[in-house]
Order: structure tokens, then C-alpha cells, then sequence
RNA sequence: GGUGACUUGGCCGAGCGGUUAGGCACUGGUCUGCAAAACCAGCUACGGCGGUUCGAAUCCGCCAGUCACCUCCA
């Protein structure tokens, strides 16, 4: 594929992408709530729509990437049905809400960082934007689209489906909602009970509340996005991307808020990434069966064998492809990490290569291999593959065995570091300290010269001795056909 | 119950009617003084039963199993 290809969602095929004002693209992904830390599956949203902004940037867009932080709460439904997220946790660990709320966006930071996670262009709090809230509601209301009830408002979804369609995103159908919902706070309230809350009523005890005509609350959950979404990108924009889980009611709603407010659909192109399943089941939250992410590259876990580094996950996630379920095991984390050291020493070794006088290799064919995987709606694990074929001939390069010329080494140096590492976003190897010193450098190549002459000398005992010696301080060493190699182990 | 998805070799994971995906593991070989690294080769699968087709992992039907959404969730 010569253009960029997107599955969109709403459509449910894949379709050229076509910005809605090119050069310009606006982007909205759904970002975390921030009660706690985050885990393996909001690794996953976030590498997924990373590298969709990396790419579009690639491609020479001007992207707007806006991704929202969920600091508000909202309900939740458990044994305490109707308590506020943060709320919950704030009484729990006695603090300000706010500072729970600054303490995992923080950590939630750590963890991007540490994934090679762009930060977005705009990343808005929804307690900041109260009044955009409310002012939607007021336009929702205005149009006719939301009732009051009881100090709440609500979405009157019936209304809005006898002229609009409320599941055009999810396939849904209203009548079949009747008797699918269950019994949630405020049911009473509504006229039916598929309607949504654009505001709630905050009982006494709730913590997180803001002022409004209707009364003292705070905004449904569907509501920022939309408000948001519209502050910073309009009323329509090109990519909004999260969850599969938030297909349905989450997603949904955003559209049937926007057309009930502007009158026209928010979104151009609706981008789901599939979740990370453990043992064949989702994890989550809710189900507790969920790897937070500082567990992961620490190895603090009881379904962890080991750790693994934050590059291994990343590679891990884009050796799937985003709309698939990816399921996690040591056996699979490990086997990535193996794959990521095999792609990233390649990589070392391709910067070192000398150019000779003819290729014997289709540098051109490869490359269009690989960029046509990632225009095919972010295939990433072909592209991975691709870049492992381009493996095997860097090392035959290196072995003597194939041949480029300087055109064709150049081509692929530079496809390797734009695709690997402003594409996919994987870093190369951390160096530890000591690699980097020239001293430490010098000193292991002197007593490898020495180890040579011995070797030349047949004096295999000394040969040896300096070998092992070398691997319990960590230095492996590699003999080549007319001299040596080393790489510092990694414990 | 409604809606949607999935079932691929030892493990992970691509595939969208006809070419070996790829990674990891394993086995054999090349290289090496011996190793390591690297390279080469092998292991060649598509839940079951039917159907369409010259040809199906890929399309259709039935059966079995798994999962997701319908409640906050990435």
C-alpha cells in the first residue's frame, strides 16, 4: 500500500486516510483515569496511538495530538455502588483528592517516559474543564436532547434514536438495550434506563463537586471527551483512538452528544486498540488480575518470572497488531526481550558495516516491503518481520558473506534508525556507564590485544584465562576471523 | 438473552482465494584451538464436519470451544 490505510471503526473497513485539512490532523485518545497505576493495558493504548503520531508526524503531518487525563471520578459499581473513584481512594489513603490525583499522573508519567511515549500536544484535566462541561450540557439541553431530573440531567437517548442512529459506532440496537441494563444509581431518575448522565447530583458525602444551575455535581463521564475534544480539535477532527472496551457505552455516547450539541458527527476515522488478555481473560481493573507497569520492569510480582525492561514491552506490544487480543506470558515476554537484543545489536552492527563496491542485496525491495506493512493499518508485527529479514542480511554483510554498495548501506542505515527509532519508538541498547568510558573501552581492548597475541602464540591456557576472567566481569567476548569483539553483559 | 470477535506448528504471533510471514525454543551443520557470537538448514500448522471453487488457513453453512461489550475499565 502506497497511502496510509486506517481500519475505522464506524465504518468497520479500512480506509485511506484522508485529513480532514491536510496538512493538519487533530487526534483525540482516551486517557487514563488516574486512581491507581497503570498496568499492561494502558501500556498498550498508549504504544498503539504513540506510534500513530509518530507516524503521521513522519509523514509530515501537523498533528494535534490531545489525550486526556480522568481526574473527576466517576461512578463506580461495585459492593459500593455509587462512591467516586478518587473519592474512594482519597478517604482510603487520607489525602486531598487532588494529590491522589497529581501523585499517579505523575507516576503514569514515569511509566510513558520510560515506554519512549511521546507526550501528547494537549494533555487536558477534566477538572479543568468544568465549564466546557457544563456549557455542552446547556447546548444538549437547549436542543432538546437531555431532561432534568432531580437536581441530574440526562441523555434522552430515545429521542435522540428516532432521529439519529444511537449505535452507529458499536452495531447496537436501543430496543435490544431494554432489558440489558442493570440497576445503577439514579435509575429512578430516568426516563429510561439506557439514558446517560450528562450531570450528576453529588450526594453529601461526595468529595469532588462543582457548582451548576442544576445543582451542586459533577459531569457524567462521557461528557469531557466531547467537551474537550471540541475545545481543542472542533467539531470535527480526523482520529479518535482508545480501548475496545470504550466502543460501547463510552464511545457511543461521545458521537450522540456531539450531533444532539453541533449537529454533526465528531469523528472521521474511530480507532479501538484490542486489549491484553492474561490466561485467555482481559485484564483489568475490575477483574484484579492486572500487571502494573513499575511491576513489570521491576520484576515485583508473583506472575512474573523476572523483570523485563521497558523496551521489551514495547517491542513486545508492536510484535502484535493492535486490533488483535495479545495475551501475556513469561514464555512471550521473554522470547520479545531475546528478539529486541537479536534486532537491536543488528542495528549496532549495521552503523559499523563498510560498503563495498555492488550489492547483492535489494536494499529498495525491502524497504518498500516494510513501509507498505505500516500504511496497511499499522502492521507492525509485518514490518518486524521485515526488519528481522533486513537482519539476517546486515549479519551476512558483517560475515562476509553479502555485499552493499555505499548507496544501498546509507539507504538502509538510515531506514533502519527513522523507521526503528522515530516510527516504532524502540531505543537502542542502554549503554551502561562503563561502556561509555573510553578508559573502560581501552583498557578491555588492550587486554584483548593481549589475549590475541597469546592466542597467536597458541598459548590457548592464557587465551582462555583472560576469556573467563572477562565474563565474570561481565564482558563477553566474541573472536572474529581477524580480531575480536566484546558486549558488556546485562545481568 | 442481545451484539461482536476469536480458535494457526513446542510457545508467541502474521495471514483477508494460489508464494517459506517473523520471533523464541529445539535439532543438525558452517565458522572456531575450544567456545561464544553470527550464518545456513531442518521441524511446515491452520478446532471438527460438510459445501462453493481448478484451487481454501483464507468464502458459505452447521457443530464444539474461548473471549469481549451490554456496569467503571486501555
Amino acid at each position: 500500500m502506497k497511502d496510509l490505510h486506517i481500519y475505522n471503526t464506524l465504518k468497520r473497513k479500512k480506509q485511506k486516510f484522508e485529513p480532514i485539512n491536510t496538512p493538519h490532523v487533530g487526534m483525540y485518545v482516551c486517557g487514563p483515569t488516574v486512581y491507581g497505576d497503570g498496568h499492561l493495558g494502558h501500556a498498550r493504548a498508549a504504544i498503539t496511538f504513540d506510534v500513530v503520531f509518530r507516524y503521521l508526524k513522519f509523514l509530515g503531518y501537523k498533528v494535534r495530538y490531545v489525550s486526556n487525563i480522568t481526574d473527576v471520578g466517576h461512578l463506580e459499581n461495585d459492593a459500593d455502588s455509587g462512591e467516586d473513584k478518587i473519592q474512594k481512594k482519597a478517604q482510603l489513603e487520607q489525602l486531598e483528592p487532588m494529590e491522589v490525583v497529581q501523585f499517579y499522573t505523575n507516576r503514569y508519567h514515569e511509566n510513558m517516559r520510560n515506554l519512549n511515549v511521546l507526550r501528547p500536544s494537549i494533555e487536558p484535566h477534566a477538572s479543568g474543564h468544568i465549564p466546557e462541561q457544563i456549557e455542552l450540557v446547556e447546548k444538549i439541553m437547549k436542543n432538546g436532547y437531555a431532561y432534568q431530573s432531580n437536581g441530574s440531567v440526562y441523555f434522552d437517548v430515545l429521542k435522540y434514536n428516532n432521529e439519529h442512529n444511537y449505535g452507529v459506532l458499536s452495531g447496537r440496537k436501543v430496543e435490544d438495550l431494554y432489558e440489558t441494563t442493570r440497576e445503577l444509581d439514579g435509575q429512578k431518575e430516568k426516563r429510561n434506563s439506557f439514558d446517560f448522565a450528562l450531570w450528576k447530583k453529588a450526594d453529601k458525602k461526595h468529595l469532588m463537586h462543582w457548582k451548576s444551575q442544576w445543582s451542586e455535581g459533577y459531569p457524567g463521564w462521557h461528557l469531557e471527551c466531547s467537551a474537550m475534544g471540541q475545545k481543542y480539535l472542533g467539531e470535527k477532527f480526523d482520529i479518535h483512538g482508545g480501548g475496545l472496551d470504550l466502543q460501547f457505552p463510552h464511545h457511543e455516547s461521545e458521537i450522540a452528544q456531539s450531533v444532539a450539541a453541533y449537529g454533526q458527527e465528531p469523528v472521521k476515522y474511530w480507532m479501538h486498540n484490542n486489549l491484553i488478555t492474561i490466561n485467555g481473560q482481559k485484564m483489568s481493573k475490575s477483574l484484579n488480575n492486572f500487571i502494573t507497569l513499575f511491576d513489570l520492569f521491576s520484576g515485583n510480582s508473583d506472575l512474573l518470572e523476572k523483570n523485563y525492561s521497558p523496551m521489551t514491552v514495547r517491542f513486545f506490544i508492536l510484535q502484535a497488531h493492535y486490533r488483535s487480543p495479545l495475551d501475556f506470558s513469561n514464555e512471550a515476554l521473554k522470547a520479545s526481550e531475546k528478539g529486541y537484543l537479536r534486532l537491536m545489536k543488528a542495528a549496532e552492527t549495521l552503523q559499523k558495516l563498510t560498503p563495498a563496491k555492488k550489492s547483492t542485496i535489494k536494499v529498495a525491495e525491502i524497504i518498500s516491503k516494510a513501509t507498505d506493512a505500516i500504511n496497511d493499518d499499522f502492521n507492525t508485527p509485518i514490518f518486524i518481520s521485515v526488519l528481522f529479514d533486513a537482519v539476517k542480511i546486515i549479519n551476512s554483510v558483517n560475515d562476509g558473506k553479502e555485499t552493499l554498495n555505499a548507496a544501498d548501506l546509507k539507504k538502509l542505515q538510515e531506514f533502519f534508525s527513522s523507521y526503528t527509532h522515530d516510527v516504532l519508538g524502540l531505543l537502542p541498547l542502554e549503554k551502561s556507564a562503563e561502556t561509555d568510558s573510553d578508559l573502560t573501552n581501552d583498557l578491555i581492548k588492550t587486554i584483548l590485544e593481549v589475549r590475541l597475541n597469546a592466542k597467536n602464540n597458541k598459548d590457548f591456557t592464557t587465551s582462555d584465562l583472560i576469556r573467563d576472567k572477562l565474563l565474570e566481569l561481565g564482558v563477553l567476548v566474541k573472536d572474529k576471523k581477524d580480531g575480536f569483539d566484546w558486549e558488556i553483559k546485562k545481568s
